[in-house]
RNA sequence: GGCCCGUUAGUCAAGGGGUUAAGACACCGGUCUUUCAAGCCGGUAACAGGGGUUCGAAUCCCCUACGGGCCA
């Protein structure tokens, strides 16, 4: 069996988005699964549009996410440079072979020229390809052309009969007629090589054995192949994976919310929930299973089980298996992540005084079971760090608005004030105990409690907040909430 | 416009000639509980349309529609 050798070519034009997290992942994974080299590559070619933040946002997000690669930027590697702009020189030989050969030609069309003949070839009803004249220049013209200060092009002599046909691992054979491909741009007049010609040539020295990419490729895959087949190479194996689609259908954008990795991870999304639903965007597993660990993701994944249509993205799902991974990840490790969370909100100083660590942990191991993303945490934690100063409009009416409830409060102060240890099981013993005596269900003396020491209607065991919010503070609120009652519904 | 790909519930998605057409998220109901979650139990909901082929089509073929991509 030959080497599997995959790569992951982002253009550093923008952050790692949600497309290409999930291309990433599945080489990646194609490649653990079988033993093999995931190349990261950077497609920098567009040097408009490519920068140097979003090359070092790309590199964060794919090692935040777990996607390590074998090769590739600030790694290396037998067959770099990883990065195309430091490339030129082989796409400049094999150009240059390929123009020898007659296999490639120079154009001195202009973009002008060449717009007006399209305009003219769409209003006669016919395609709009390029019409090959300098395919056949004789040097006079070639000289004349250059003396008139023009900067040619190079493109590829494409053959005009016969069809090239793409063996696509998720489509199976996709064929396309040879007379629809025109004879394209190899490298741009100003001698940078084109996307369709430069990745053809670094697939191919850097031995990459799968092509694994999203759809949209697929139409360029056939002028990829002439170009393998111009240069003599071997063709590797392709694998088109389905799009990934904005809910209203269309290519996803900035303009349909949260679409980076990053906007994710600083919403609270842990990197383990991301890759998982990525995963089953587009791959199923054979079991029923959604919830998938890293290692039986690796075991399990083969190309043949990944679908042939797009996918609408959609966060409900992944919100949901963030919350599962949240509420069953390590403690420690949980608790460590969201405290970023809790300063940015300003409840926690940072850094975090170690002595404090261990209450901090306590806090988020009570709330973790009812939020779905770290940023929730400090939300659903933030009385244990602030005061309580307004009570939720609908507790009030239920529980603070009965008569005697300010009394009742009283009272349950004095029992908790009176405990020699003021643990949760003695707190709830004092509470049960209490509320018997007074001939009360539970509820009664417990909701308006927890509405007076957290300012809210749900939320973690009332005894629990109670230890965890510790007696000083607990008889603290439970006076402040007695007396605003006393002043706003008496 | 040409070429290419796709179409199973709101979403992901299994299923590839014979199935009561899986499972998950979401939604709804129940249960548990001091609340809210979680968990557990249950429910609503789908083969784009039309022609073939076949004893039999979600599954194979053709057309149409729709969605997407590529080329400029």
């Amino acid at each position: 069996m030959s080497t599997v050798r995959v790569r992951f070519a982002p253009s550093p034009t923008g952050s790692l988005h949600i497309g290409g997290a999930r291309t990433a992942l599945f080489n990646w994974l194609f490649a653990r699964h079988h033993g093999g080299a995931f190349v990261l590559r950077i497609d920098d070619t567009d040097t408009e549009r490519s920068t140097d933040i979003s090359y070092r946002e790309i590199l964060a997000a794919m090692r935040w996410l777990g996607l390590d690669w074998d090769e590739g930027p600030e790694k290396g590697g037998p067959y770099g440079p990883y990065l195309q702009s430091q490339r030129q020189e082989f796409y400049r030989q094999a150009a240059a072979r390929l123009l020898n050969e007659g296999k490639a030609y120079l154009c001195y069309c202009t973009v002008e020229e060449l717009a007006a003949r399209r305009k003219i070839a769409q209003a006669e009803g016919r395609p709009p390809m390029y019409d090959r004249r300098c395919r056949y220049l004789t040097p006079e013209d070639r000289t004349r052309l250059e003396k008139e200060g023009r900067q040619p092009v190079i493109r590829l002599a494409v053959p005009d009969q016969g069809t090239t046909t793409v063996k696509d691992i998720v489509r199976g054979d996709v064929s396309f007629d040879n007379d629809t491909i025109d004879d394209f741009i190899i490298v741009k007049s100003n001698g940078m090589p084109t996307y369709n010609f430069a990745t053809v040539v670094d697939d191919h020295l850097m031995q990459i054995s799968h092509i694994i990419r999203a759809e949209e490729h697929l139409s360029n895959t056939p002028k990829q192949i002439l170009v393998y087949q111009a240069l003599g190479y071997e063709l590797p194996a392709f694998a088109h994976v389905p799009m990934i689609l904005a809910p209203d259908r269309s290519k996803l954008s900035k303009r349909h919310g949260a679409t980076s990795v990053e906007e994710y991870r600083d919403e609270g999304y842990l990197p383990e929930a991301i890759i998982n639903y990525l995963a089953l965007l587009g791959w199923s597993p054979e079991g029923d299973e959604e919830i998938i660990p890293l290692e039986e993701m690796i075991n399990s994944f083969s190309l043949e089980r990944v679908s042939k249509n797009a996918a609408i993205y959609d966060t409900k799902k992944l919100t949901w298996i963030n919350g599962h991974y949240l509420r069953e990840g390590d403690l420690d490790r949980i608790t460590r992540l969201a405290v970023p969370f809790l300063q940015a909100k300003g409840l926690l100083p940072d850094p975090l005084p170690e002595k404090d660590y261990d209450h901090v942990r306590a806090i988020i191991a009570a709330v973790r079971d009812r939020v779905k993303t770290l940023g929730e945490v400090a939300d659903a934690a933030s009385y244990f760090f602030t005061d309580v100063t307004t009570y939720e409009e609908k507790g009030v009416r239920k529980h603070f608005s009965k008569p005697g409830a300010a009394a009742l409060l009283d009272e349950a102060r004095e029992e908790l004030a009176a405990l020699p240890q003021f643990t949760a099981a003695a707190a709830e013993e004092a509470y049960r105990t209490l509320a018997e005596r007074k001939g009360i269900s539970t509820g009664q003396l417990f909701h308006p409690t927890r509405l007076a020491v957290t300012g809210r209607t749900m939320g973690p065991g009332l005894f629990e907040i109670l230890e965890l919010l510790g007696k000083e503070t607990v008889l603290e609120r439970l006076s402040r909430a007695s007396r605003w009652i006393r002043e706003n519904l008496a």
